[in-house]
Order: structure tokens, then sequence, then C-alpha cells
DNA sequence: GCACATCATCTACGCCTGCATACGAGTTCG
DNA sequence: CGAACTCGTATGCAGGCGTAGATGATGTGC
């Protein structure tokens, strides 16, 4: 008497999210990472970024709440963080190479978990649900 | 210097949700319904559920913190709980006519939205990714 | 030069969560 | 009957998160 349609996509997307965390958050773990430095790590090492301000916007996180976590990184060693000699309010935020390492070692795992997720579909729908989870997460909306 | 392989699943799933869930928080409100109100609703539609404990666990939530949920939910005429006359420790959640009606209403709406963001896909990646969506988010996964 | 804007930081509030505990009513098993 | 268990409920604690000032250092436009 009901279960016609499909569900809705924020209720799978959000399950599926939920058991990604779960798997994920170990592994960072193991890494010396919380899913915040991971999400700083992987944005620092995909481009530079100027301003902590620009840092929180970029990952879509509290620009106060940031601050911790960068400490914690930068006392890690894996970023840097220096006043900009050209504006000096700003601190100039880099990633190191040991954190560029723990980054991408991190990373790798990661995905090959998720590719163990993914490898239950068929090759085709894995192709298109990556590229369409791509255009999605990119797309302008509403 | 970075940005060769693709980015997390995770990243752009959230990404995605988050817009969602901004995006359909209106709505429901719209209905008199909040999030957890509006799953409930939902997971009630979508098939029958005995107990209180079985329902948090179907929908990944916390048993005690529901209970309110159920009140308003209860209170608006939305669902009826009754003691199961079998075993009197367990209330039997049912949705009433009133309670369907709601939220197939959100859900047409909602899902309305949703189509507007896929339609951004190429057919055949839009079929594929709402194919490959479920797959995943009922699939057995260490 | 001065008013105004920007950046990083700190503090604090309120909300939501997960987790644990406690308790009473009711059921099941020995 | 009595012990152990289950279910719904209430409550409290810790942690995460978004938001909102306030502050001090610094730049920018008029």
């Amino acid at each position: 008497m009901a279960e016609q349609g499909r569900p809705d996509l924020a209720a799978m997307l959000g399950g599926l999210m939920r058991r990604l965390m779960n798997a994920e958050t170990p592994v960072l773990a193991e890494h010396g990472l919380t899913m915040w430095g991971y999400v700083v790590l992987s944005a620092l090492d995909d481009g530079p970024v100027r301003t902590q301000a620009a840092l929180a916007k970029a990952i879509g996180a509290d620009k106060t709440r940031i601050i911790g976590t960068l400490d914690t990184l930068q006392e890690d060693g894996l970023i840097t963080r220096e006043p900009d000699p050209k504006d000096r309010r700003v601190r100039l935020l880099g990633i190191t190479d040991t954190g560029r390492a723990a980054r991408r070692s991190a990373q790798a795992q990661i995905q090959e978990q998720e590719e163990r997720l993914l490898g239950q579909l068929p090759a085709a729908d894995r192709k298109a649900f990556l590229r369409a989870a791509l255009a999605l997460s990119e797309a302008r909306w509403p």
C-alpha cells in the first residue's frame, strides 16, 4: 500500500553518508587525523588557499571552528601558517611535505574502501554514479 | 600539482546532502513537519512498524530522542499510538489518513525539487545515478 | 588623517546528538 | 511464584555545530 515511487534522494544519500563516515573515521584516526583535519589538508593539497576565511568557505565550515583544527595541524607539522608580508592581517596557509604525505596516504586507504563499496555496482553504473556525483556536487542550484 | 584523482565520495555526497537539506527544510516547515517528523511519517507510510524501538532502529535514530517527535505527530493527528492488546508494553504505531496526506504532499514537493536538480544530468546518468544510489543505500557493507 | 572594512581570534549561547542511567509496567521462563 | 528480561519514558552529561558579538591588528577609500 505504498513503496511505489522511489525513496527520497536525501534519505538514500544520508544513509550512505553515515556508513561512509563510520568506516572512514577509524582510518583517519590511524593517521592521527580528525575529519576536519583531513578536509583542511585535502583543500590545501588540492590548491593553495590564501586566507583562513577563504578556507572556511571553501570547505563549508565555520571560520571560528577551524582555528583549533589549524592549531593542531600546525603543531603536528602538517601545515604552515605564516603572516602574509603583503597584508599582515592574513595568515598564509600551506601544506608541508609531511602533511601531503599524510593526506595522500589516508586518501588512498579511504578511496580503496570506497572502491570496495562501489565494486558492488555494475561497471557502467559505477562510472555514471561517480560522474553524476561529481557533477551534482558542483552544480549550481536551485 | 594535485587534482589528478577523483574527490572522495564522502566529500561529494556530503556537500550534496547539505544543499538538499537546506532546500528541503523550508518545504517541510510549510507542511508543519520537522525533519524527523517527516522521516517517521515516511517510515510508517512505507510499511507498518510494530514498536518504537523498531522504528528507531529502522530510521537510524536514538530511541529516546524520537519520543518527542512521536508526541508531536500524535498531537497533530498524523499518527496513532495505541497499546498492543497482545503485549501491553508496546505501543502500536500507525499513520492516519491525515498523516499519509501530509507525507505524500511533502514528498511530492521534495521530489519535484530533487528532479529539478537531477534534470541537470544527462538522462542516462540520471537513471544510473538513482539506481546506484538505491543499490548502495541498501547494500551490505563492512 | 580618519572613518570604515577586513582578518584572525576568543567567548558564549542555544540547539541537536549519542550515550548512559533509572524506573515502572508488563512479559517470559524456570 | 519469582528472577530476568523487554518496552516506553524521563533525565542528565558530554561533545559538536552554527551564530553572534567583541577585540585587536591591519588595510583601504575619501
